[in-house]
DNA sequence: GTCTATAGGACGATAGAC
DNA sequence: GTCTATCGTCCTATAGAC
């Protein structure tokens, strides 16, 4: 079936995008991991970009996705920004989208990086409805919703470059930690 | 004079590097920056790996350099802890050492990524020192020194990503709003 | 120590048969 | 739609003269 292909050859594509990233991941590599010949790669993406634009945009829309669903998974605000904050993560891994940002490839390409900032300002939006809840005021409420996605990427970092998991709970505990320290009221001195 | 040349190519590699990682930068490139000749880039340094590993040696020490030196600009540990998040950073340029944990070439050799993990583990210390000194448990303290590292990490992700300096600001002003709001005294419910 | 010339291989992409 | 063969370029590195 011709979908399967290019279905194999998407899948193979992100899954070594998320392991290498877009610039050191080659046409070969998407080949032996798919399955696929040399020439159903082309016939289906004549370029290493519409490969790219295809993989990293459904990569972007998964992640969404599954963020999403993190912080619909309560009710109570709190509850929700805990289990963004603490979901399972393969941390030492990085993350497959913030990578990008490093990515000369990415980083050379237009589309390829409004994906990636689209990504990280639907993100930021996400949060910080869920920090409005609260009752914060908007500005508050988006500023910490930057910190907040800031200390998850952080920890990516971090944890990547240590090889240790722990860093990512780390930061998220010491984050965590302040968020629930009791709040100074509105308009307080 | 033999060091000039040296000199020159350490300088242009640190540059090259900061600008678009180790993978992707080339002999070429280096040669052409640090103005000296192909057969002086290998004199001084047999391999690319060689190069990097003096040229990422060396930014590391420069970048502890300069967080320890905002970080002892003050006395008082608020202000010290605010002149760390709050130094001048080029965000949308990313972190040059943090991009590194995102570098294919620095990923497969192991030197190279211990550099880049003392970075990190030593600047946490660092700032957790700090932290201390303001009465927290030291497993406080550093949880909450991880989680500033990291904001500060992921700021330069999503100033990047974004092309926004403003992003770094929103995050470091998130955090350190949470960080001023007053504290629970220790043992309290 | 620095130069020019060049090796051997992988890169992204194309051609044309089937 | 998929195949094999191949193109031209750039990569990292080496050779050997000066």
């Amino acid at each position: 079936m011709s979908t399967d292909a290019r279905e194999s050859l998407l899948r193979a594509a992100q899954q070594l995008y998320a392991a290498n990233g877009v610039a050191a991941t080659t046409p070969r590599q998407v080949i032996e991991r798919s399955g696929v010949g040399h020439g159903s790669l082309y016939h289906h993406f004549p370029s290493k970009r519409d490969l790219a634009l295809a993989a990293v945009g459904r990569s972007v829309d998964e992640a969404l996705a599954s963020s999403s669903d993190a912080l619909n998974a309560h009710t109570e605000s709190r509850a929700r920004i805990a289990a963004y904050l603490e979901r399972p993560r393969e941390a030492t891994s990085g993350c497959r989208i913030g990578r990008l940002t490093a990515d000369p490839f990415v980083a050379a390409d237009e589309d390829l990086s409004a994906s990636v900032a689209r990504y990280f300002l639907d993100l930021i939006g996400l949060v910080a409805d869920v920090f409005e809840e609260q009752g914060l005021d908007g500005g508050v409420a988006r500023d910490r919703a930057t910190a907040a996605v800031a200390v998850i990427q952080g920890g990516y970092v971090l944890s990547r470059a240590t090889g240790d998991e722990e860093m990512m709970r780390a930061a998220v505990r010491g984050f965590l930690g302040l968020v629930d320290a009791p709040q100074r009221p509105e308009g307080d001195s």
